[in-house]
DNA sequence: ACAACGATACCCT
DNA sequence: GGGTATCGTTGTT
């Protein structure tokens, strides 16, 4: 009862300050993983790259731990790759893996080693640009997928260590003023692509969301509440 | 030095 | 639903 009341709490002091369009500050981010995982949702990551907006709704985010989560990569402690991983809530944390980037957002207190890592946007300013730079047009085909969301938003290692707050390169902003006030349901599930930790249920995403990784029908397994954005 | 292995994605059935 | 390309990081000789 207490972790609920908490976590309602949390949630309103996220939303109360969040005017439509407006870059999310650093007491966002300095907030439980789990807490800032499920707010992202419906936020807008922005790329700004050669004068030009590239963005997208977060759709589909999972949270990795500071302690009890061997998937993490931060369980095994610091390092040059996870080193920014460690820094302040709101640093940006990209990683490589297979060949590609992932990217996450560092969150609770300085050197915890806690991140959300965003799995999949719905494209919202630059689409055409998005579609240059992977190569691909179909709509699932672009930002659905860790990897696939980082090369349509032209960001790489160069962007890691990035604070979000001051950043003139990326950042997160509260939802567009066109999606405040729509309810959305959300579902809480296992994470996808991890040999640890495999039960914890710390993924989140967009119920029935077309952009959402993963096969259809593991969008409804899991635990599932609805919410306003805004 | 070097080998193993990923918080993946692509292409094939 | 399954096999594999691909490469930086890490841990081991």
């Amino acid at each position: 009862v207490w972790g609920f009341r908490q976590r309602q709490l949390e949630r309103q002091a996220a939303t109360v300050t969040d005017l439509p369009g407006q870059r999310l500050g650093a007491d966002f981010y300095a907030s439980p993983t789990c807490a800032v995982a499920e707010q992202l949702l419906g936020k807008l990551l922005v790329r700004e790259r050669d004068g030009q907006r590239l963005s997208g709704i977060v759709v589909e985010v999972e949270a990795y731990l500071s302690a009890g989560d061997p998937a993490s990569h931060s369980h095994r402690g610091a390092s040059p790759r996870n080193a920014a991983m460690f820094c302040h809530p709101g640093t940006l944390y990209v990683y490589t893996i297979h060949a590609r980037y992932c990217l996450n957002v560092v969150t609770e207190p300085p050197g915890r080693g806690a991140a959300v890592l965003i799995r999949a946007v719905e494209p919202w300013e630059g689409v055409a640009v998005m579609q240059r730079l992977r190569g691909k047009q179909a709509p699932r085909e672009l930002t659905t997928g860790p990897a696939r969301l980082c090369q349509a938003l032209d960001i790489t290692t160069d962007q890691n260590g990035l604070d979000l707050v001051r950043s003139h390169d990326v950042w997160l902003e509260a939802a567009p003023a066109a999606l405040v006030g729509r309810r959305r349901r959300i579902v809480r599930a296992v994470r996808i692509g991890i040999s640890q930790a495999v039960d914890l249920p710390l993924r989140y995403f967009l119920d029935g969301h077309r952009l959402v990784s993963g096969l259809a029908r593991h969008h409804s397994a899991g635990r599932s509440w609805t919410f306003a954005e805004g």
